[in-house]
DNA sequence: TTTGTGTGCCAC
DNA sequence: AAACGTGGCACACAAA
């Protein structure tokens, strides 16, 4: 067995150069992680310094000093196997997070394709706005200046131009915020505003997005992002270098970036994301009669809020109107106060506080399991998912009472965004052995991303008809809930289509 | 020159 | 963001 850190990179660095896979193998980094996912870092370095107390990296010690079977790895893997014994996490180590391995390796390795020359075309359209967009604000500043500096920005406004800075709120250094928010307030008090607003957009795409992803087209014409499977403290996934799990969606903008993303001939990129994944775990959890009614039924409760909020007939709300209500939704159910619902809704304060009192009242048994997690995470001093997934949160016996009150909101979260990410990862295993016994995986059906509750794949477009509900049957089924799961398919040959 | 903090914003 | 949560990343600015 290979016992080690960092095993994703070695299997792909095996996998390049055609050589034998291990049969088996104990990645140390994620055994950490699952018994305490808020570790600062995973190296050998940093582990064996906390937990055997030893100052060295265990893997580059000379070997003169070692006892065989005594390293300072096999010391790590002694311990982590104890853990994860004592902690039930084996079941989840064994079978959910190392067989990820591979399958994270082959998509890393397979990469998205991207059409560069429609990148850069895009990278000039977008310099050229922005061109215009800082000549109009010089102008109107009646000086240069540096856009990109809140500080500059906080400095003209206030203070060169004399805007009313009435109900803007101050950063925490004592200075005046300057964040989409307060922009949207002081857009009425002067023209210049609505510039800036439009220059940190377009901006924000270029140096975010548009350029590096220039930079980072490897020769085979395809992006490879790197997966860090002890990214985060719920049993998420994280994506780096670059990031592309925060590509943006929705806006013109967005949807010509997403369509730089591109299958190869012949194929088709086809998406499947699950349908209002949390709220479906929060219903099953909590055993909600009336959400889990409303689930059976085959309601959208995203659309059903935005529908209520925006007082529009279900038919009529927009995907903006649904991202908004998403938002409040999960707001409301992960701790969010009447001020920030009515200032992302419109509503007043006195709406904002209804609302969220009636949506406790219709859903009450979702109230009752979240007092009981708060108990919980008192008393233990951590929480876990359904599968034995565990955060701890030592703060929530915190004396101060803000810490306290965060790392409950954070106890309420992680059961339900760590059962999501359990979710996608037994769908993810289960839909890739599937696709091995069709002999179609990584050739006519390719893994390319993972998106927290989507998958996004390249299909062969002969297979297409056969390989769609194939996936989502498996990815429908990968886990038994109190309410059916489904997911929502979108296919096109770039990733900015329609669906 | 590099490193760390603050601000801001993209996604789920 | 004044009580949504989970992330990664670019840039300004100050300090090392
Ligand atoms: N706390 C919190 N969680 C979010 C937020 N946005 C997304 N999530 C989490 C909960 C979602 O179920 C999950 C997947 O995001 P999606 O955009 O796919 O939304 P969802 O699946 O709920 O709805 P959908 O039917 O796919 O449009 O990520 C948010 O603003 N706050
Ligand atoms: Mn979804
Ligand atoms: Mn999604």
């Amino acid at each position: 067995m290979l016992i080690d850190f960092n095993i994703k990179e070695k299997i792909k660095e095996l996998k390049s150069n055609g050589k034998n896979l291990p049969a088996e193998y104990f990645d140390l980094g994620v055994a950490f992680w699952l018994l305490n996912p808020d570790e600062k870092e995973y190296t050998p370095e940093y582990l064996s310094k906390k937990y055997l107390h030893n100052e060295r990296n265990p893997s580059t010690r000379a070997s003169s000093e070692l006892q065989p079977n005594s390293s300072g790895l096999s010391k790590l893997h002694q311990f982590a196997q104890k853990k994860l014994k004592e902690y039930k996490l084996q079941h989840l180590f064994k079978d959910l997070e190392m067989p990820l391995i591979d399958i994270l390796s082959d998509m890393e390795l397979r990469g998205i394709r991207l059409d560069i020359e429609a990148l850069k075309k895009l990278d000039q359209r977008l310099q050229r706005a922005i061109e215009e967009l800082v000549r109009g604000i010089y102008k109107k500043a009646g000086k240069t200046f540096n856009i990109n500096s809140p500080k500059q920005i906080s400095a003209l406004l206030f203070e060169k131009l004399k805007v009313d800075s009435g109900g803007i709120r101050k950063t925490k250094s004592g200075g005046f915020s300057t964040d989409i928010e307060m922009l949207s307030l002081l857009k009425d008090r002067h023209p210049i505003v609505a510039q800036l607003i439009e220059y940190r957009e377009l901006f924000k795409m270029q140096s975010t997005y548009v350029r590096p992803l220039q930079e980072l087209v490897g020769n085979d014409g395809r992006i490879h992002t790197n997966y860090i499977q002890t990214g985060t403290a719920t049993g998420r996934l994280s994506s780096q270098h670059p990031n592309l799990q925060n590509i943006p969606n929705g806006t013109a903008w967005a949807t010509a970036l997403r369509s730089c993303f591109v299958a190869d001939r012949g194929y088709t990129l086809v998406s499947f994301d699950y349908s209002q994944i949390e709220l479906r775990i929060l219903a099953s959890l909590s055993g909600d009669p009336k959400m889990i009614e409303a689930f059976e039924r085959g309601l959208d409760i995203h659309t059903a809020t935005a529908a209520n909020i925006f007082n529009v007939d279900p038919k009529k709300v927009t995907s903006e109107m649904r991202r908004v209500a998403k938002t409040l939704n999960f707001g409301v159910v992960y701790g969010m106060g009447a001020i920030a619902f009515s200032k992302t809704s419109g509503l007043s304060f006195a709406e904002a506080k209804k609302f969220i009192a009636e949506y406790f009242s219709d859903f009450s048994k979702i109230k009752e399991w979240q007092e009981r997690i708060k108990e919980q995470v008192r008393t233990a001093g951590y929480v876990t998912n359904l599968n034995g997934r565990r955060r701890w949160l030592l703060k929530a016996v915190s004396m101060f009472r803000g810490e306290s009150a965060e790392a409950e909101r954070a106890a309420i979260n992680m059961p339900v965004q760590g059962l999501a990410a359990d979710i996608i990862k037994v769908a993810m295993v289960q839909v890739a052995a599937e696709l091995k016994r069709k002999g179609w995986w990584n050739n006519q059906v390719r893994m390319l991303l993972t998106i927290h509750d989507e998958l996004l794949f390249e299909i062969k477009d002969d297979i297409m008809k056969e390989a769609i509900p194939l996936i989502a049957r498996s990815m429908e089924s990968a886990y038994q809930l109190a309410v059916p799961i489904t997911v929502t398919i979108k296919r096109g040959k770039n990733w900015g289509r329609v669906s």
